[in-house]
DNA sequence: GTAATAGTGTCTCTAAGACATTATGTC
DNA sequence: GACATAATGTCTTAGAGACACTATTAC
């Protein structure tokens, strides 16, 4: 029972297929990728973005945004994590949905494809090698969006990007070599419309209200004002006043002082700081396999 | 080749079903609607949704949201449309999409099940009845939002929930007599998770960002100040200052004065106002079964 | 005239932004 | 000591909200 080489005539009968694209963000590259542009250092002015060369027709050798078919036992959310783990080797701590797309098919695959994009964030810790202890990949905590938006969860597989799910198979896996991060303002030619699915990605992670409250989570659990004020830099591409920074992040009201100090640097020692959940969000991370909050039938 | 019935060891090779539903937001209901609340008259002070009785169980006999499962050869707007179309009679003038549920399904269905929520404005001159002069439904031109958000267009059906997707056949239909009408603020018990995805639709519309520029979607092409501020009370529930709403609504740069003014009322002429689509958006109507901008495989 | 809404002017308060100043660590 | 960033304080300005007041129609 499988769809693919279906007759025009037996297509009216064929649901859509289900796919996933993930645009994830990092402040830095992980420290053993690859690199798309080897002229950009890697600073902190910046956001990077891990795509995958394809390796079918069509867009075969260009660059895509990480992405698979969602298979019959996962959720969408599951679906994202897998096929980013599958690419990066490493699970992010935040994962949002942005939005969905169900043209007509025109292409020459038997099946419709719906395609849903994801936006996730890497924080720092998130970036080190994951250690391989349990299975077949990590099962770091995922912390998804609470409130009036709403999603599903995390398991493992292959990674190709999300126009190949029509293709029963998932076949031709995409090996690490055939990824690589680049920064947000200098990324490459992208296949199908990629492209524009990024900067729906940043306009949303740009707009005000977001980065207001998911700035910390391209951090540490800890962390100065001085390294929020850098990600909100390097999130909106220009420099922030100190000053003024300061003030409105405290005034935000989400901050926690941990009463610590962060010494060794060469200058006057900065406080610590937490992020404050809110009330609502119960703060609970989602790991695989998890059950809850699956509201929907 | 039809997929209800298929065996437990079947289910891993079925993509899930894609179905949608609707959150159609009206400022009164249409003349002829069947009300849901038969206590609560029409005033401008609050929101109408329609909703649909639920034929089938689970449920069975509850109210929920129009949808249905996407067909073939339509997109999900297209979807969107046409099951809101068979619930109301009526085609709205704006269309936007929300978001999209893909739980693991739980139910007895042989599918997994992926919901892709819309919510939709109609705008005074949508809630007459339409003429059936062409075919099935009415082909009255529809705003779908440019931008960073994408989408794609209408065609007909019959109209149940999004949830009845799973089943390959579309039976059941729904009779007229099953649709009614109801205040936002007086909802009836809602079937599945409706009322949490009635709530996000809320939350999105009264979003100061989002009803600043929807709002005059409620209303004719042309519209006094004044009329535009009750929409905003309406969808905001709490009253406005009317010195400062004109002040905001002009400084806002979207309106342009007619020139004409509106007579017939025991008080001072108010002036009318169109409202201007922003440059980039073309401000081009997309009518059934149209090609342009769809952007995807 | 009265009633009712249209439309204008003005005051206050808050928050954003610019920028000066002091504090405290490493070297 | 120099240097670098942390942390605080102050001034200006733009906008939101409250509210008084004038304008113009129907009756």
């Amino acid at each position: 029972m499988r769809y693919t080489g279906a007759s025009a005539s037996e297509r009216q009968y064929l649901p859509p297929a289900v796919a996933v694209s993930v645009v994830a963000f990092a402040l830095q590259p992980p420290a053993d990728a690859e690199l798309g542009d080897p002229g950009a250092g890697a600073g902190d002015t910046t956001i990077w973005i891990p795509l995958v060369r394809r390796t079918r027709a069509p867009f075969l050798g260009q660059w895509a945004l990480p992405g698979g078919p969602t298979q019959w036992d996962e959720t969408l959310a599951d679906t994202a994590l897998r096929s980013l783990h599958a690419a990066t080797q490493r699970t992010p701590g935040y994962l949002e949905q942005l939005y969905s797309f169900g043209g007509v098919e025109r292409s020459a695959e038997a099946q419709r494809l719906v395609t849903i994009a994801y936006w996730a964030l890497y924080g720092e810790h998130e970036l080190e090698p994951e250690v391989s202890v349990r299975g077949a990949h990590g099962v770091s905590p995922v912390q998804v969006p609470s409130g009036p938006r709403r999603w599903d969860d995390p398991i493992p597989a292959s990674g190709l990007t999300g126009e190949d799910a029509a293709a029963g198979t998932p076949a031709g896996s995409v090996s690490v070599a055939n990824v690589a991060w680049f920064s947000a303002d200098r990324l490459p030619e992208l296949a199908f419309d990629h492209r524009e699915i990024i900067d729906h990605a940043l306009g949303r992670l740009r707009a005000k209200t977001e980065y207001a409250s998911v700035a910390h989570r391209f951090l540490g659990p800890v962390f100065t004002l001085g390294r929020l004020r850098t990600v909100t830099e390097a999130v909106l591409g220009q420099p922030v006043d100190p000053a003024n920074f300061r003030r409105q992040a405290l005034a935000q009201g989400s901050l926690v002082d941990t009463g610590e100090l962060e010494s060794g640097a060469r200058h006057r020692p900065a406080r610590l700081y937490r992020f404050a959940e809110p009330p609502g969000a119960a703060n609970q991370p989602i790991t695989s396999g998890s059950t809850s909050a699956r509201s929907r039938e």
